[in-house]
DNA sequence: TTGACATGTCGTAACCTTACGATATAATGA
DNA sequence: TCATTATATCGTAAGGTTACGACATGTCAA
């Protein structure tokens, strides 16, 4: 018995996903459709920043990199911890890395 | 003479990037954030359909599925050509496949 | 306790996006 | 030519997003 699932190369029958999931997965990636929310997530991929440095690497107001962060993490991209007066973000979704990934070999050139 | 980029295993300096880059790339980001668009790029990564076969099987008209292809054409991932009176639109961007396997490992489960 | 610092929240105005319906264009066949 | 099919475009109303300023909260040190 043969389960044909392909032709000539070519696979038959479409791609799976759910609508659910498709509409999870475009809110995650409105999330991160900002020139500034990108920037925020390189570099907590890559250090550790307070709210401020953040702030002050892209060039807002301190409340308006905390609504960034926020919106971040209220779809799960970061996590975020206080330490004394400051409070750092981390990066709590695995899979930002590799994504990010992808964004910075089309875009941000090497 | 010793370039130091690195200390105790943790880089040095802030990632690079232009704004004008990061704004391009959130540009693209966004418009794939949407369901319909993340499912017409899932489709025609896969196989070859008509405008109105992409606009059946996500359930909308065709011209909205035309606006939709649209905008993706128009910053670059897509590409068409008509065949009498259908149009095919095909994936232009390479970086698409990579990115698109991204988020289906993530959100539309295997 | 008080003042200063760091971050968070809220209301709002300006702007952007989306889907819809109507209409337009393009290609085909009778 | 005319009707039909396939796709595209346009105006518009509804809803969403962003940045801003003002204010609130939380922490520390004097």
């Amino acid at each position: 018995m043969v389960t044909r699932t392909k032709v000539a190369g070519k696979p038959v029958g479409k791609p799976v996903g759910s609508p659910a999931a498709f509409a999870q997965a475009a809110e995650c990636l409105k999330t991160l459709a900002h020139p500034v929310r990108l920037r925020i997530v390189q570099l907590l991929l890559h250090g550790r920043y307070t709210v401020g440095e953040l702030a002050e690497d892209c060039q807002i107001p301190d409340n308006v990199a905390s609504e960034h962060l926020r919106l971040m993490q209220r779809c799960g991209l970061f996590t975020s911890h206080r330490e004394g007066r400051r409070v750092y973000y981390q990066v709590a979704e695995p899979h930002l890395q590799k994504l990010m990934h992808c964004v910075e070999s089309r875009f941000l050139g090497r």
